[in-house]
DNA sequence: ATAAAATTTTAGGTATGCCTAAAAAATTTA
DNA sequence: TAAATTTTTTAGGCATACCTAAAATTTTAT
């Protein structure tokens, strides 16, 4: 039992994915992601449970075991480390970096995982600013919030962003935000909460759909009359 | 019909070697390199040549089509960019990387394939002294004979080494033997083949085991009553 | 040339991961 | 709270790539 390494590994990663994301995870929403019907998916989470990688009750959902929950970091650690190692070894740009780390993901020996490690020198994130996991499978998740909670008036420092779209990369590319980048947010839109932000020297409009990709930390609010905004 | 990539790959690229080193591929060579019974291989070589991959005629054999080769060539220029790429980039030893060349070369994206080989400087070999096919499936194989065909009292050029023993790459390694090292070859024992071979200043003694597993290229004997051997 | 041996194929079967359609259970709405 | 709706599961099937055992064919030996 259990011969498809490919299929489970994406499973777990999924269903962990689901959990700290939406903090419950049905069998609907994995069918959705993995693209295949409900029905499949309640088949492999009976074979998941009899594996004991997750906990299953019908009608109820599923959650990752301890041993279910190290195999889904172990292949988020791979994931994260592969699409580090092609942006920076071989220069593939942040938005293409995702859809390869994919299918690498499973392939990669610990071997590798460690070589790889070494040569980027154990970090800490991934180019989307997504925490590695580390050998154990300790992942550091700082506190964040997303970009459309934050008020107008306000600056923060960009830590992560959604990392499933490409044509979202290179837009955020396109206007230089990327994991790091200080973000003044001027003001907001009451009418559809698009929000102005100033980036380096210039201003840009993200639209509600956008802030709500971008997870930022440090938010503090600019109170003092400012100098040099008009 | 043909879902599971992986398979079809490697048997494509099984018949490609046995047929270049073989010169026949038959059902039972087929199944020993692919660990599986002869009955799997023959039900398997049905499908490829309804898939227009293999020409395949019951007790004859089987031989790549057109389409065929050029899927098994492109895998095997995967596999040894792969293979390069590891050892030039991370550092993995000669001896380990056809172990993981053979996982990822089923994964590797046209996109990738491209950057690692811009990377690499279009090289025209791997580790191991094989040539590596350019984009279009053009394969250079220059003439070479086995180590152990050479006389004595000559030199040669490795050209080539067997990649499928870690072993064996090892030992090699011991002994500063290489694709592009020169090598003496003094003496040959009529009992059982082993060659006293020298290299740079250091003289070993090779069993035909070994001999057979290297392929030289530049063979000249060496006539002049030489000064200095003794 | 025929018998013996080896190779290859056929026949029938398994596990896997997916599917559709229908039934069961949970959730939402009125 | 009962009815309507949505979600989830069950039941029954399909294709794939593999297997074993037996039959067919080819090759080798005498």
């Amino acid at each position: 039992m259990g011969a498809m390494k490919r299929v489970i590994e994406d499973y777990l990663k999924t269903i962990y994915d689901l959990y700290t994301t939406e903090g419950r995870v049905t069998t609907t929403a994995l069918a959705q992601r993995l693209k295949i019907t409900p029905a499949s998916v309640t088949g492999m989470l009976k074979k998941l449970a009899r594996m004991n990688l997750v906990q299953y009750e019908r009608y109820q959902g599923v959650r990752l075991t301890p041993a279910g929950e190290q195999i889904a970091l172990e292949v988020i650690r791979h994931h994260r480390l592969i699409e580090l190692f092609l942006a920076q070894a071989l220069n593939v740009p942040w938005d293409q970096v995702h859809e390869e780390a994919e299918k690498w993901e499973h392939v990669l020996s610990e071997e590798m995982e460690d070589r790889i490690d070494r040569w980027l020198g154990s970090p800490k994130t991934d180019p989307h600013g997504s925490p590695i996991p580390d050998k154990n499978g300790k992942i550091e998740e700082p506190p964040k919030v997303r970009l459309s909670e934050v008020g107008p008036s306000s600056q923060a420092v960009v830590a992560e962003v959604s990392d499933h779209d490409p044509e979202l990369l290179r837009y955020l590319g396109k206007l230089n935000i990327y994991p790091q980048t200080r973000l003044i947010i001027l003001e907001i839109e009451p009418f559809d909460q698009s929000m102005h932000v100033q980036v380096g020297e210039q201003t840009h409009v993200l639209s509600a759909l956008v802030t709500r990709c971008i997870w930022v930390t440090g938010v503090e609010s600019i109170n003092r009359s400012n100098d040099a905004i008009s």
